[in-house]
DNA sequence: TTGCTGATTGTTTCT
DNA sequence: AGAAACAATCAGCAA
């Protein structure tokens, strides 16, 4: 079972970004990001002038409602942006290496 | 070695 | 421009 892991953030809080790293890594996105960004579309337009909270709401349901074949494609991106944000540790690396080579 | 936590990602709409 | 619901993530750090 899933342990209910302390996911205590208080929202907004994410907004804060503090910055710790020098160049931040920023991971890659989430399938839900890629889902979204198909879905929204569809959403919307099944609830014409509906409010934000509505959208993001039956959005994640729908999310969950799709069997894990229909996630596939987007945790497939999710894999593949994945990949794009090693590009972005690798500079990361590469920085924080040449940093501690100086 | 293991597990936790924090930071981050993108969308929508609103003020 | 930022804020919040929605979900995933997953990389680095600590004991």
């Amino acid at each position: 079972m899933p342990k209910e892991k302390t996911t205590k953030r208080a929202a907004t809080k994410r907004t804060e970004k503090k910055k710790k790293d020098p160049n931040a890594p920023k991971r890659g996105l989430s399938a839900y990001m890629f889902f979204a960004n198909e879905q929204r579309e569809n959403v919307r337009e099944e609830n014409p002038g509906i409010s934000f909270g509505q959208v993001g709401k039956v959005l994640g349901e729908r999310w969950k409602a799709l069997n894990d074949k229909q996630r596939a494609p987007y945790e497939a991106k999710a894999a593949q942006d994945k990949k794009r944000y090693e590009d972005e540790k690798a500079s990361y690396n590469a920085d924080a290496e040449e940093e501690e080579s100086s």
